[in-house]
DNA sequence: GCGTTGATGTTAAAATTATAACATTTAGTG
DNA sequence: CACTAAATGTTATAATTTTAACATCAACGC
């Protein structure tokens, strides 16, 4: 590594925190090298910057690749996903104030909201803020807080309040963990209040995991199975699962 | 336009919308179409989707191209806005908590934070919690409410009194309008409680304005000149054009 | 000073992407 | 069914981007 070399990355990625892209021809004359310069401190320094058909962009910024481009084995990953919020998507209607949680699972469902003429959307993920914010049909609440950047979520001490103020439909929730017997877990405590909060308020509970998730318990319960109303899941063995062996539990829908 | 042609754009935005970027030869062939059509797609109707050396993107998301590339005069509107952006940051300090009002102006502000220790950060404007989010060393208070598209920023009712509650170091403060007499102004009505909120309660507060803003007057009055301690601005001439006629108002320092 | 090393520039070739022109298919109409 | 027009496919060509190879230059130690 060199010093001027990463003065060059810093400087570019200044010039591109702000948004936007940066053809390599400018950014060669804004740093006042060869193009041939700045590929190589691209690919000799790892960065957040990414070379993307000539143009620099920031490769950390939401929407662009992620590292991960839609090819192949990930398109496939991303059928599931797709699949599963497909499924979760039968149960919204016209009109509804959902209250989305955070993670990626949802996130796919988001884009499939703008077919419906009119919906609110209640969420305290900056991620799926930002997958609203585009959509012109749903009007989007943020619950609002010191940002936690491992969830990508808020939090605060009023936001339970704050749920419980909003008239909320349906609750779609997702977890990290499902176990019959120890409940339905995340990894961060500081997303409990607002998935218990949103659990109480909501007329319906949705559980939206795929069955990876089954049979795991992660560091913060925050609700038992019968919590829920419907658990949508991606896997058609999961109904025995989760109902116990065959069992009655009419309090949970398998979809 | 297309029947069809409006079903592959939305079917594509369905894949990019959880972001990522998709190659055109993927895109075609998920489209089971040839990688011409989609090019026609492309530029026939117009999408938030854009074609980025070979890879759609969103073009909406904030990272990716917001329709403009930071080339020739761009690049040096863009040093304009990124030199006004040195002169506010000579005003930080280290451990502040800072007051970052929305709009484009201060964003090329947010990127310059990553040099501090530590710093935290009130904000109620997504552009802004999104370029905030990245930085590892400042912490971020994102005051939530109901999304205004037009200044991707939030309101709600209590948005004053969740401000009032915390301890902000330095408001810095944009303005659409810059007025001596009529005072300092801004589009969007719902943009005024929380600014005045954090002009009364800031230890210190900074108008960052750009000099073409002086003179104007825009439909939501939120505060006067001298309600400020500090204003940031771009242009030499400012001085006298913000004092009056070189007369004293040592309220106000013109940097 | 000389030679070495690392950084950078220059150039040519290879690979990829963009554009245009024309061929083919498809859907609709009388 | 034939005709038309729009949509799509195919191919060739142009433009651009990527890669590799080699040339230059400056800094440094001996």
């Amino acid at each position: 590594m060199n010093g001027r070399s990463a003065l060059r990355l810093a400087k570019l990625q200044e010039a591109l925190a702000s948004g936007g892209t940066l053809h390599l021809r400018d950014a060669a004359e804004m740093c006042d090298v060869s193009e041939m310069t700045i590929r190589r401190d691209l690919t000799t320094h790892p960065s957040a910057i990414s070379l993307l058909g000539g143009r620099l962009v920031m490769a950390n910024y939401p929407g662009v690749t992620p590292i991960y481009d839609l090819t192949e084995q990930q398109a496939s990953h991303y059928q599931a996903k797709y699949r599963l919020c497909q499924r979760a998507l039968a149960f919204i209607e016209e009109g509804d104030t959902l209250f989305i949680d955070c993670g990626s699972t949802l996130i796919p469902l988001l884009s499939q909201l703008s077919h419906f003429r009119e919906l609110t959307v209640v969420t305290y993920a900056l991620n799926v803020a930002n997958a609203v914010a585009v959509l012109p049909n749903v009007r989007l609440v943020l619950l609002g807080g010191l940002f936690y950047a491992a969830s990508q979520s808020f939090g605060s001490d009023n936001i339970a309040a704050s749920i419980e103020r909003l008239g909320i439909n349906k609750a779609m929730i997702s977890a990290a963990g499902v176990d019959l017997e120890r409940g339905v877990s995340c990894f961060h405590f500081h997303e409990v209040a607002p998935k218990q909060a949103a659990i109480a308020t909501a007329m319906q509970r949705l559980l939206v995991v795929d069955a990876s998730k089954f049979g795991v318990v992660r560091p913060a319960y925050f609700a038992a199975l019968d919590d829920f109303d419907v658990v949508v899941t991606d896997e058609e063995g999961a109904p025995q699962l989760l109902t116990g062996q065959g069992s009655e539990s009419p309090a949970v829908t398998v979809a």
